[in-house]
DNA sequence: AAGGATGCCAACCGCCACGTG
DNA sequence: CCACGTGGCGGTTGGCATCCT
């Protein structure tokens, strides 16, 4: 037995929604409000709209309300996206706050259609080459990127390195939730039973924040890191770059993507968030820097 | 030209948090 | 403290559009 529906399914039509459809409810909206209660709104509006409150609620929200931007993300937006995804991972309603006109459901969809890709496709792309040549000429390790791969898009150009396997996507997410985990991210889960249950070193998120309080960039505070947590995520390290050796490409695009205060990462070294991850002590900035669970009202989460 | 593959996005689903009685 | 209703969220799906072979 599940919970009970929110509306009678059987009274209520789905699939796309009609202009006339938007046009009350738009109106409606805009005269009385949504009177706080989206479930019985439908019912309020009557005649003709047959429609969930979730689904009228949904519709206001992605679509009707004002200063709705859809599509031509900029490469700003871009940046912010990926920095705060690095930071808090798909948490698409804290990260659509940040991008004024956005919703959560357009910024998710473009995440998992472009924004993606961006980042996994030239693998991909090459992985599919490895295959191709594999074919034709027998096993090969290096591959080289066709040239229209490596101007789609405004990545930095990796340095070509051997593709050793292919990985479906969730590995490719495993893998990226992974160094998330290493290089300072929390809440991460990776389906691998022994990270998961690694102690997780104690950290505070908090974000650089300018003077009108927009975001600069992500800043990752490691609170209290003890020796054996780190000795830990060490050891761990070593062997998820064996494991992982497309690794180096990803954070070198994200490098370049989330810029120099974000993340510097060179062969061997531990990204930057603003402050030493060796170190225990809080580096805070002299730029404003505001506790993130504060910004976002996360505290308890 | 055809049809299969892929991309894209609006909308739905189900779970969880929270408020209220 | 508990049960219930609603809001909010993230993951997923369905279907149309476009691309590719």
């Amino acid at each position: 037995m599940g919970r009970a529906p929110c509306c009678d399914k059987a009274n209520v039509k789905k699939g796309p929604w009609s202009p006339e459809e938007d046009a009350k409810l738009k109106s409606y909206i805009e005269q009385h409000g949504t009177g706080g209660n989206w479930i019985a709104l439908p019912q309020k509006i009557g005649k003709c709209l047959k429609r969930c409150g979730k689904s009228c609620r949904l519709r206001w929200l992605n679509y009707l309300r004002p200063n709705i931007k859809h599509g031509g993300f900029s490469e700003e937006e871009d940046r912010i996206i990926l920095s705060l995804y690095v930071s808090i991972g798909s948490r698409w309603s804290i990260i659509a706050a940040q991008l004024p006109g956005r919703t959560d459901n357009d910024i998710k969809n473009y995440w998992n259609t472009r924004l993606k890709k961006k980042l996994f496709g030239k693998q991909r792309k090459m992985r599919s080459q490895k295959q191709d040549s594999n074919k034709k000429e027998g096993n090969q390790t290096l591959v080289m990127p066709p040239s229209d791969v490596r101007i789609s898009t405004y990545w930095p150009e990796p340095p070509i390195r051997p593709v050793q396997h292919a990985a479906d996507q969730n590995e490719q997410m495993d893998s990226i939730k992974r160094l998330l985990f290493k290089y300072g991210g929390t809440n991460y889960k990776t389906n691998d039973p022994v990270l998961d249950h690694l102690p997780v070193p104690c950290m505070q998120s908090s974000q650089i924040f300018d003077e009108s309080s927009s975001l600069i960039s992500p800043h990752i505070e490691l609170m209290s890191l003890n020796e054996g947590v780190m000795h830990g995520l060490d050891s761990y390290s070593k062997e998820i770059d064996e494991s992982f050796c497309f690794n180096q490409i990803k954070l070198e695009g994200l490098e370049g993507l989330l810029g120099n205060n974000s993340i510097g990462l060179e062969t061997g070294e531990y990204m930057r968030w603003g402050c030493d991850p060796m170190s225990s002590t809080m580096n805070p900035t002299s730029m404003g820097v505001q506790r993130f669970d504060e910004q976002f009202n996360l505290s308890g989460m």
